[in-house]
DNA sequence: TGATACAATGTTAGCGTTAACTGTTAGCGT
DNA sequence: ACGCTAACAGTTAACGCTAACATTGTATCA
């Protein structure tokens, strides 16, 4: 190994092969055809002088960066990891890297300075909040290909989003539990802004009005997917000594709270109370007794955003609004005793699982 | 807005504000003097155009990127997301951007393509195995400034590295447990390539050592910082009916599950049996009952790694070796009265937490 | 008063790569 | 034997920016 070798350039290996630099280029893009004898000795010569691209140069020449950026707001969730993992898997069959910044606060960020953009990527997958709308706007009256997460685009900004049926997997459980016998369900809500949560309340609450049963607004917190939130907020319900059946968490995160608050308390689940989540998260069939939840397909979300936005950077356009259905997944936590998917849950077809 | 708007360049800036290029990079990067009120317009034709600089034009002409890279492996630990913010808090303020990329087999990385390297960052921070010894001694001869997080540099390499004092910490909560009358004492290890969980198996078996206790292989199991093998290892150790007085998990993740798996077995911690963790991690102080643990800087660990990397690209050198303080963290479920932080712990100081 | 310094700008060239073009040469049908 | 095509390779310019040097003007000092 050459000591103190300074990076090669794409000219040295050009010398070294006895080749023009064009071709060297050729070899390494497959970008037009070279004999077989060359590529050999151009590959060796890449080979010997440890040469690796400089993607600056190459950005810079071919107008490309072959980078894709995931923007996201400081999270604190093992979801990101899987979201991250899905959207990386579907990039790399591409020749696409990946490069993440995460916004600490969305609100602050320069537009003129984004870390993120036109100047080192190809196009940027905005994960809920992490870009407010002004900087959203800019960017797409630039035409610079984005997708959003989880996250819908204001009225006057057509950038393709990805996110998951909330609503309906809320009211397919709301349904389920509904059938169970339980009639007083209290709801532990995410953060306001977070959409996500925010369908699923709104599922909730549609399942509700459908069973006719009224909308009691102190059966509703606020646990903001968060388990320590989760069991303050549970703690202090049940210290209320309402009459309830049962608490649909808007997370498995917040529903996990919710458990540890509920034992604390001294009630059994789901006997005294059941206890349901949403999102089957990595550890939610470990829970004791195992959570009830809403499965929603976290990495393929991942996967479908790098998808469309792919194909927006390809073609031009993506679909406008993709939705991944949710399922039941029934396990323990809320008392009922059918053993599959609830199948016998009647759950009214809609076009769309969000929006009405 | 203007609505097709192509990216804009710098001559553009520059004739928009009827200067030359020159002036504007100045103004932009502050490199030289330019009046108060050239200044002014320079600003405003940026404002007015829209314009951001090219990273790669930049890098290219300047042989700089400030970018630095994190590589790390598959993971899916909150962990990371703690250590990744002291990361980029510590390089915010420098004017470097953070690139991140995860390995997810860094034996299979082509040191040829790396998506991470020379060519698009100025060094790159290396966390646990996501580089393996081949890629680092080829990166390392080609003197690209690089630091270690949580691995230990091949000796032939002199690579800055930054860890905890993990040993030192597994002694002083050994010699806790043994302080509270526990003889008997299991350890739940990580994974075998996980130096950190290494280290603070060496803590153990030295503190045991020194305290003249013979160590019991049996006593030890692989739970490899993962909550559900923590729950099986441990619910099949108990399982064997050895008297133990206390488990001592290699990480907080494991601890929970330790805890788990006792609850579910009918045994009440700490009074049937103690169990104690290490990290202190964002949960642990809400766990049943709440854990005792040694806290590892883990945001710290982070802010380290990135303050000696730009020490390293500034002045070419960095500290060999960061070892970060652990202490102890009291709480429960170890079963001692102590309340604060065990002073009455003697713990000889070594010169260096890790090495002998 | 001219020499000196430095603030404020401009000019030129080059960073490493690829797009777009320009040759060559060989094969092939007629 | 003529042109035609296609395989293969090279040349030139440009991508957007900054380093290094060159050029002005103006205040300062002996």
């Amino acid at each position: 190994m050459d000591s103190n070798a300074k990076r090669a350039t794409i000219k040295e290996v050009a010398a070294e092969a006895g080749v023009s630099a064009m071709t060297v280029s050729r070899v390494l893009n497959e970008t037009g055809p070279v004999a077989e004898e060359t590529t050999e000795r151009v590959l060796a010569a890449i080979s010997a002088l440890n040469y690796i691209p400089h993607r600056g140069a190459r950005a810079l020449a071919s107008q490309k960066t072959n980078t894709i950026g995931l923007l996201f707001p400081e999270i604190n969730d093992l979801f990101f990891f899987q979201l991250m993992r899905g959207v990386q898997l579907a990039l790399m069959p591409h020749g696409y890297d990946l490069l993440l910044y995460s916004t600490a606060r969305p609100q602050g960020l320069d537009v003129l300075n984004l870390p993120l953009g036109q100047h080192n990527t190809d196009g940027l997958i905005v994960f809920t909040d992490s870009l407010d709308d002004t900087a959203l706007r800019r960017l797409y009256s630039a035409r610079f290909p984005m997708v959003l997460l989880h996250r819908t685009p204001p009225p006057d900004v057509a950038v393709p989003s990805v996110s998951f049926e909330n609503k309906d997997g809320a009211v397919k459980m709301v349904q389920h539990l509904l059938g169970c016998g339980h009639r007083r369900i209290a709801f532990l809500a995410g953060a306001p802004n977070n959409e996500d949560a925010n369908w699923r309340e709104a599922g909730y609450r549609e399942a509700l009005a459908a069973a006719d049963i009224p909308f009691d607004p102190l059966l509703v917190r606020e646990a903001r997917f968060e388990e320590e939130t989760a069991v303050s907020v549970v703690t202090a319900l049940l210290k209320e000594k309402r009459p309830i059946d049962a608490i649909f968490a808007a997370d498995d995160v917040s529903a996990r709270g919710a458990l540890r608050a509920a034992h604390a308390a001294g009630l059994c689940v789901p006997k005294d109370i059941a206890i349901v989540g949403f999102d089957d998260a990595l550890l939610s069939q470990y829970t004791d007794p195992p959570l009830t939840t809403v499965k929603a397909p976290i990495e393929e979300a991942g996967r479908a955003a790098a998808r469309q936005l792919l194909k927006l950077i390809n073609t031009g356009q993506a679909d406008p609004l993709t939705l991944l259905p949710t399922e039941l997944v029934i396990r323990q936590s809320c008392g009922c005793q059918s053993a599959q998917g609830g199948d016998f849950i009647r759950v009214k077809k809609q076009h769309n699982g969000n929006s009405d």
